[in-house]
DNA sequence: CCTGTCAACTGGGATC
DNA sequence: GATCCCAGTTGACAGG
């Protein structure tokens, strides 16, 4: 599980602003310009099994890159936009694998262009995420199940669940426009 | 402006 | 002690 190998990348905002010159940090794909990512994205189509890189987006990531900011004063916290290529292959890495180890992480964030925190982060992520789908579809079949058919029961127990059950949410914005 | 999404973060437990 | 994980939260950002 652990990896003796690789240094451990620092989580501080600190630390990782401080990387903004390692050509690692995803960060820096801002400073690349549209031709460069295109040859990524044909790069890594090549060396990858990707085959339909043409359709993809590889915009470079919205990243909020504070412009310099006091050293007293907190830096503003950024939020990294991946690319559709980044997530496609982030997806299409979680659907064959939902754990990486530490060499296949170093190796698709490598390929990606993304730090190994990143991807460590994005897995962990999609792992709850999926998790809480799971507990949320099973819990509404339940739900529907037990209270049988009628639509105003089932969602009075629906909602009185909410509170409790907090994973319900993601399914409670995709399915309130359809059933309220 | 409000709301939803999601990367980044926190905290605590497990493993080595 | 270092590092992983999960569960839950925070905060930036985009869209309605």
């Amino acid at each position: 599980m652990s990896d003796p190998v690789k240094p451990r990348t620092s989580f501080l905002i600190e630390d990782i602003l401080s990387l903004k010159d390692n050509a690692a940090f995803v960060g820096n794909c801002c400073t690349q310009s549209k031709e460069e990512w295109q040859e990524d994205a044909k790069t890594l189509s090549e060396s990858t099994l990707v085959d339909h890189t043409a359709s993809l987006d590889i915009s470079c990531p919205g990243t909020s890159e504070p412009g310099g900011f006091a050293s007293t004063e907190k830096p503003k916290r950024s939020r990294a936009a991946f690319t559709h290529l980044q997530v496609l292959e982030l997806e299409k890495k979680f659907n064959h694998q939902k754990y990486l180890s530490a060499p296949e992480r170093a190796h698709l964030a490598g390929m990606l262009r993304l730090t190994e925190t990143q991807v460590k982060i994005w897995f962990q992520n999609r792992r709850y995420k999926t998790k809480r789908k799971q507990q949320a579809s099973e819990f509404l079949k339940d739900t529907y199940n037990a209270d049988g058919l009628d639509p105003i029961v089932f969602f009075s127990s629906f909602c009185r669940a909410y509170q409790y059950r907090p994973y319900l949410w993601d399914y409670g914005g995709a399915w309130r426009p359809a059933l309220w």
